[in-house]
RNA sequence: CGGGCUGUGGCGCAGUUUGGUUAGCGCGCUGCGUUCGGGACGCAGAGGUCCCCGGUUCAAAUCCGGGCAGCCCGACCA
């Protein structure tokens, strides 16, 4: 049974809800269609919901769920604000990455100046907890807060698994040195894992980049579902398991040996307007010619900001180690042997430039690449030959069947959710921000090592509806519904007895403490069918004139449709019982 | 930010191509009656700046121009 919150027991007749027939067309994903139809939520704007009282009461199960468990982890609840004054982001320097595509906050200009709507809260979380913490004495500590961030979403969408508004779970660590940070770290993650298995869900941490948070290690829990929006590699052998953007395949660098004596030389094609990998292939039109057979050939700086050609073959999608960056229009000025469009790997170590390839490169060929002349493409040429390689690593993003960079099984791609992320920070915003320090036991001065730790509350609350519901409606796991118990009455406005019974059972659960939604109302029994199908309590107990009659209620689980009668006059907990 | 589609009572839609009485339909809502163990039926009713602004015209939901909003695909993503 779920803890207790918010609202009474509760009639449907005065319950502020009203289900939909039909979901509004601009719900793509079925858990946002049945929310919606549901009366769980409302859109107010793009991205911007309201929690109606079901769907409140929904998101308190998940809050309390987060909440027992991260305080079971020795966790302090506080609550910061929501409104920063933007001097704290200029002092973190993320200021400057407003309005990019990596930290796209909102601001708002107030009396005081400009705030900042909290997208996250490592800079004041660091002040705060900073002030209060002077001493090493004072340490571990690490708080949580469950609150609303503010994102500006270029593209939110299916209801509440991306939106601008949001309910966020955010842990912060602080630790006096890397190893007990890493020992706080190990303790919110292992909570992490058991919330998500009390919310019913099968989440995989993995591997991940870090983004705009920043720090070393970091991990995504992913969900894997048909709606998620990122991919993960995972091994069935090992259980290696990364974001596609940070995973890496396995196996040795290539030695592709020379090529062969009696090949034909390369051959130079005028491609006017031809410079994507597809525009080429159908230039050649040619079966022996596919995607796989050209070398894509990106200009990058390096994390040194060394000039280098990365080589993938042209049938996978690159994937650039963090610190590097494709080089901008403007770069192509300084650096004449890479002409964009027409790149290729021949002679460019003349030109001071590192050819760095994706193991995926090791063969000889032959391949077709730029002519390093502007509408030009070259064919046959071969690696060893026509160029050569000065580094090889896993440079393109891994896909199902690429070996496992740990123990070289057969990787599968999944699809998946990212339903929280954790980050080893260290000192990156004890070092900049006012307090991030405190005084070691020798009596010097130290900074904070740091670890923080996000849960998206309002969208587990759509990735909990879109594991959990049939073509009928919703179907939540017993801790996570509004009320565990429906109970619902059939005819009671032409069958007195029946309202009558139905009532004393109302009472009866409520004096037992038992958390009932009941369908009082005067409505043809279809309705009340239907309707207690979409919104989906786990247990579904009626009262009719038939069963009445012989002294029983029919007790039906929504999950798997088994129903069985009970007497009226049961005690509580065998009506309740399986 | 690029591409596409769509804006008509609370929800889902038709009508727009070819301008012309009072803008329709289903669901929902109100009242009365009948019915009612899987989204009942009849009768009566309420509810609309046809996204906004401007233009063309005797006449605009409909044609033209400009905005705004929503959704989808892509890019991006804590």
């Amino acid at each position: 049974m779920g803890r207790k919150v918010g609202s009474p027991p509760m009639r449907m007749s005065r319950l502020l809800v009203r289900t939909l027939r039909e979901a509004p067309a601009d719900a793509e994903v079925v858990s946002h269609q049945l929310l919606v139809r549901g009366g769980y939520i409302r859109r107010l704007a793009s991205g911007v919901y309201s929690f109606l009282p079901l769907g409140l009461r929904v998101l308190h199960r998940i809050e309390g769920v987060i909440r027992s468990e991260l305080d079971r982890a020795g966790c302090q609840e506080l609550l910061l604000p929501a409104l920063h004054p933007v001097e704290l982001w200029e002092q973190s320097g993320r200021a400057a990455l407003f309005g990019s595509d990596v930290l796209p906050a909102l601001t708002v200009e107030g009396r005081g100046g400009t705030f900042v709507l909290g997208p996250t809260h490592e800079e004041v979380v660091t002040v705060t907890v900073g002030a209060e913490v002077e001493s090493y004495r004072q340490l571990p500590v690490t708080v949580y807060q469950i609150q609303v961030k503010f994102r500006d979403e270029a593209r939110p969408r299916f209801g509440l698994l991306r939106t601008r508004e949001l309910i966020m779970a955010d842990a912060y660590s602080f630790d006096a040195d890397k190893t007990a940070m890493q020992a706080s770290y190990r303790t919110v993650y292992d909570a992490y894992l058991r919330i998500f298995e009390r919310l019913s869900l099968d989440a995989s941490p993995v591997e991940a980049e870090s983004g705009a948070i920043g720090g070393d290690v970091n991990h995504e829990f992913m969900v894997p579902s048909a709606v998620g929006e990122d991919h993960f590699v995972r091994c069935p052998g090992c259980g290696y398991a990364a974001n596609v953007e940070a995973a890496t395949r396995g196996g040795d660098a290539p030695a592709p040996g020379p090529p062969p004596d009696d090949a034909p030389p390369a051959v130079e094609h005028h491609t006017p307007g031809r410079p994507g990998i597809e525009d080429v292939v159908d230039f050649f039109d040619d079966p022996a010619v596919r995607p796989g057979d050209l070398l894509k050939s990106l200009a990058v700086f390096d994390e040194d900001q060394r000039e280098v050609l990365l080589l993938v073959a042209g049938d996978r999608e690159a994937r650039l180690p963090s610190g590097w960056r494709l080089m901008e229009d403007e770069d192509f000025v300084d650096h004449r042997s890479l002409v964009k469009g027409y790149i290729g790997p021949t002679g460019q170590q003349a030109h001071g430039v590192l050819v760095v390839a994706d193991v995926g490169v090791g063969r000889p060929g032959p391949w077709v690449t730029g002519a390093n002349r502007a509408d030009h493409h070259l064919s046959g040429v071969l690696l060893g030959r026509d160029f050569t390689v000065d580094r090889w690593g896993s440079f393109a993003q891994v896909v199902t069947g690429d070996p496992c960079p740990r123990c070289g099984s057969a990787v599968e791609l999944v699809r998946a959710v990212e339903a929280a992320h954790t980050f080893q920070l260290g000192t990156k915003y004890s070092d900049v921000m006012a307090g991030g320090t405190y005084v070691t036991e020798d009596g010097g001065e130290a900074a904070f090592s740091m670890g923080c730790y996000g849960m998206g509350v309002s969208r587990l609350l759509s990735v909990v509806a879109e594991e959990h519901h049939d073509e009928r409606g919703l179907a939540w796991p017993e801790d996570l519904a509004p009320y565990p118990v429906h109970l619902v009455s059939l005819g009671p406005g032409r069958a007195p007895e029946v309202a009558a019974a139905a009532d004393a059972l109302y009472h009866r659960l409520m004096a037992s403490g038992v958390e009932v939604l009941y369908d009082d109302r005067d409505v043809s029994p279809g309705v009340k069918f239907a309707d207690a199908d979409l919104l989906g309590m786990p247990v579904r107990l009626l009262v009719g004139a038939k069963g009445l009659a012989r002294g029983v209620l029919e007790r039906r689980s929504r999950a798997t449709g088994e129903e069985r009668e009970v007497p009226l006059d049961a005690p509580v907990a065998s009506v309740l019982a399986p």
